[in-house]
DNA sequence: TAGATTGTTAATCGATTAACAATC
DNA sequence: TAGATTGTTAATCGATTAACAATC
């Protein structure tokens, strides 16, 4: 009977599925990534996962587990390789090209984040801003021309596998969300403080800042508290 | 004459920190609080836990577990009064009274929190905004006048307790964040992508827009694969 | 009472942490 | 070899979920 050709544990054709990397992992990579792309603008060759941890603001036990699901990339006795664990991470988490991005509403958050430079250079392109203010159409903003909102299919369309961020009045979240998703997109960030009913296959994030500010709340008040007590 | 409305089944003293509040659960009541002032806005008086969790976008075991950390604000059989767990929701977040928030960085993200109407008649009311940059001083944004960063330390003695939210440039953020820490803020809400190190006591939470969007690169890229597989 | 819905329990699931054998 | 540091294990901790007795 025939050896058993070398077989993966893996099914082909299915490469990451199947060590899934818990979600709390995939949310500290691209805080790694960050310490990487900063050392190695530095000039650091090689990192320890203490000194990497202490970069990113976690322990490094932490950071070795996490890193443990993407595979060895370090040497033991030695750290890291600067660059290669860069690249790793870069890869695991799909940056190796230009993901577009396509934003929706160009008011002050709109506007904030096409200036944002964290984004043009670390795998993302701005490849359309709409709104829906006469004004605004047709001006240019980081180099960007508004369109029209009756153009988002189109856009979509242009740009398969392209992020929707959301950066309208909440009154106008769900409809904005809904086209989107009509229109193909299936990875939403939303800064919209309503809850968005998606299909599911539809990765939406959501920013919500005066969610933010009262989690913060809480704790001032707790303290207050304790000293008034 | 007022009869006494509300009693406190709670050690005398020692409200609140006897039942600490779980921290997924804290992050979650400012959704249910939004969707129970929806709620009362609507003229709605009562709501039971699968209604008012399919507003907030959650699960009704997830609800009723995380309302019983506040204690025993339901009727069985009967639901939740709209108003009345709003307002113990409002009571143990700390937003009885508004909270004043300092806003350090005038860009396009600062002003567009300055302008963001869910901060005040929600609990927050703005109190400052500094910047660095010449032009901007004097100038006001949502009825607020911009002042030089040289007053930021003043404007923190005479508004103690305030959150300060770090709106600034990423190589500026560090500077900031100490000198609000050393001027007495131990709240800190930052949308710099660095490593903030702050001492023990002090809250500071982080919203970083690069990593959402990586974060959906990361689900993009698994999908991608798939299909190409 | 009969129907509805909470508050709580117990089981499960996922994330964190500490420790150390493996190994450079 | 001796010192350093990873990768992994096992224990702990915290969050989620389903189910249902309590009770309106």
């Amino acid at each position: 009977m025939a050896p058993a050709a070398r077989r993966r544990i893996t099914v082909p054709g299915l490469r990451g599925s199947d060590r899934a990397v818990p979600a709390a992992t995939v949310a500290r990579l691209p805080l790694y990534l960050r310490a990487l792309v900063a050392l190695e603008d530095g000039g650091v060759p090689k990192v320890s996962s203490d000194q990497l941890a202490a970069h990113a603001g976690v322990t490094s036990a932490k950071l070795r587990k996490d890193l443990s699901f993407l595979g060895s990339y370090g040497r033991r006795g030695v750290g890291y390789d600067v660059a290669g664990l860069r690249a790793s991470i870069e890869d695991e988490m799909g940056l190796t090209r230009d993901l577009p991005v396509l934003i929706v509403g160009v008011g002050n958050l709109g506007h904030a984040l096409a200036n944002y430079g964290g984004l043009s250079g670390r795998g993302f392109r701005v490849v359309g801003l709409v709104d829906s203010a006469e004004p605004l159409i047709g001006t240019t903003v980081a180099g960007v021309r508004i369109r029209p909102v009756t153009e988002l299919e189109m856009l979509v369309s242009q740009h398969p596998g392209c992020i929707g961020v959301v950066a309208v009045p909440a009154m106008a979240a769900k409809e904005v969300t809904d086209r989107l998703v009509r229109a193909g997109v299936r990875s939403i960030l939303t800064f919209a403080p309503v809850t968005l009913d998606v299909p599911s296959g539809v990765h939406v994030r959501k920013v919500d800042l005066a969610v933010e500010l009262q989690i913060l709340a809480y704790h001032e008040r707790a303290r207050t508290e304790a000293v008034a007590g």
